[in-house]
RNA sequence: GAGCCGGUAGCUCAGGGGUAGAGCAACGGCCUUUUAAGCCGUGGGUCGUGGGUUCGAUCCCCACCCGGCUCACCA
């Protein structure tokens, strides 16, 4: 018999026990909540001798015979109790011996601090409200160092409920991750944006250049396609006549898996009619410094042991010159395809799979400048053919109004005022259309009723979207987007494990 | 998809051609203010899976599975 084996059947023959004593677990709906830990630790003085309620989890048992310590922890916080066998009887008492570490527990009693000094609960009524029938990989700590706790990734990831109760550090990012997105609904939805919520199964997907993950319809027997963006729709909204809208959204695209990419990942984009770019570097920069002092109370966040100042102006460098200054290849170079790709021979990537100038710089981008990127920077003024949404320069025919926002090298929202030209827009998607026809499954097709949309008339309109995982991680400082995704994407477990 | 690294007790890890160890967790005993509680004792492992080499494999070889990192991919 394995020793798991044994915990769990010993837990189930606990269970039976407490039943026969009259008391089962199961039985409780509900059990009063008149402190939180956090609050008896801050009200100590205040609370002293008084009688609190507090039901939670068990996650430490000192036994000493006749009498014990044990922790309850409860909204991320922990308080010890004592229990006593005169205090509470024998028939409590003979409850008290069937609890482990794991189980859910209630407690009533007073408040009082032991002779070592630990603000406690002196318990006078107990109750078990739910069993664990399994060892917790619970870590131990003191004074802040933790000895064990769940460190296997893929069991943190797979598991997350052990990952919540076994590591402080993974709560608190995943709840940071919360309050990112809830700050940033609270910060548009007070500037009158109105948040809406667009189709997920499309018939064709556009908006992002990727590949869809595929479904099929039973009833209307046709294959559907999940969204890959948001931004198709939430253009059509704005034909429509509502100037301000947001929609934080899932969004699903067939690629490979890494430290930056889920295939589905959660993505904020709205759109603001009559704004332009600048409009909207300017809602960037307010949005971030907002989530920031209102989720980690500071303007300072610090992003890879670097302080980021989210009170300054972000800075704003042109792509081009991002490209002469860290990669040393000048605009000149990319007046044609040839001479942008021996420029990219020159230092030192193939040029082999390019087929586009545009192209060509984004990997120059992505290569040499983005790492250097780490003060939060606007770089401005795209190439056209890898922005087909995006509103042509006014200067330049072949670069568009569209900036990216990079914080700590990692790129976290993409903006551009948006492409209102029908017939242009029709040419673009045009070209779009061709290249899924010769095979690059990243591009999409024509989309009628878009450019019906447009032909309505589109007011000029600034749009931007963040990806909300990128930004939890940036602010929240994790390595890897699985760690701010409650349940990344595995591949399954064999069927017996 | 490629390369590298990893998978040993419930958890965290060590070990290494003669079929395995520690701490925590668990179980039994003692203990009525402990806190990495302590003391005494006990149990627990198809060493990721399947083949191969060998007298003998957890260890060496091959394949596969799962994960991590890097790269590719990701306008």
């Amino acid at each position: 018999m394995s020793a798991e084996g044994d915990v769990r059947s010993i837990r189930i023959r606990e269970l039976e026990q407490l039943r026969s004593l009259g008391h089962d677990p199961y039985a409780f709906e509900e059990y009063p909540t008149s402190h939180l830990p956090a609050e008896i630790h801050e009200r100590f003085s205040e609370l002293e001798g008084t009688v609190v309620s507090l039901p939670g989890r068990i996650t430490s048992l000192r036994e000493m015979g006749k009498a014990s310590f044990a922790d309850i922890t409860r909204d991320g916080a922990r308080i010890q109790v004592y229990i006593k066998k005169d205090d509470v009887g024998d028939p409590a008492w003979e409850i008290f011996k069937l609890v482990d570490i794991g189980d859910i527990v209630g407690v009533k009693g007073e408040v009082f601090k032991t002779r070592t000094g630990e603000t406690s609960i002196h318990v006078r009524e107990l109750a078990v409200l739910a069993k664990c029938f399994h060892a917790l990989p619970l870590g131990k700590e003191k004074e802040g160092q933790r000895w064990y706790g769940l460190a296997d990734v893929e069991e943190r990831y797979r598991r997350r409920y052990l990952d919540l109760i076994a590591n402080p550090t993974s709560r608190k990012l995943l709840i940071a991750r919360s309050r990112i997105v809830q700050e940033t609904r609270r910060y548009l939805d007070a500037r009158g944006f109105l948040e809406v919520e667009t189709p997920v199964l499309e018939h064709e997907v556009g908006g992002a250049a990727a590949r869809p993950f595929i479904t099929f319809h039973n009833a209307l027997e046709i294959e559907l396609k999940l969204r890959i963006s948001l931004e198709l729709h939430l253009k059509r909204l704005i034909v429509g006549g509502l100037d301000k809208v947001y929609e934080i959204g899932r969004v699903f695209r067939n690629e490979g898996i890494s430290t930056r990419h889920n295939p589905e990942f959660t993505l904020l984009e709205l759109y603001q009619a009559y704004a332009k770019m600048e409009d909207i570097q300017q809602l960037v920069e307010e949005l971030v410094r907002h989530v920031a002092v209102e989720v980690f109370d500071s303007e300072t966040i610090t992003v890879d042991g670097r302080a980021v100042d989210f009170s300054k102006p972000w800075h704003r460098i042109d792509l081009l010159e991002a490209i002469e200054r860290y990669a040393g290849v000048s605009p000149s170079a990319f007046d044609d395809l040839e001479s942008a790709k021996a420029a990219l021979e020159r230092v030192g990537i193939s040029s082999e799979d390019e087929d586009s100038v545009g192209g060509i710089i984004e990997k120059l981008l992505e290569r040499f400048v983005e790492p250097e990127l780490l003060e939060p920077t606007f770089v401005e003024n795209y190439p056209l053919e890898t922005s087909p949404l995006a509103k042509t320069h006014p200067a330049n025919p072949r670069l568009t109004r569209r900036f990216e926002g990079y914080i700590g090298g990692r790129e976290i929202c993409n903006a551009f005022s948006e492409l209102n030209d029908p017939i242009d827009q029709r040419t673009r998607m045009e070209r779009q259309a061709e290249m899924l026809a010769a095979g690059n499954e990243e591009a999409n097709p024509v989309d009628e009723d878009f450019l019906y949309a447009l032909e309505i008339g589109m007011p000029p309109t600034g749009g931007l979207g963040i990806g909300m995982d990128r930004l939890a991680m940036i602010l929240g400082g994790a390595d890897s987007i699985r760690d701010v995704i409650l349940f990344p994407t595995l591949r399954p477990l064999s069927p017996e494990e």
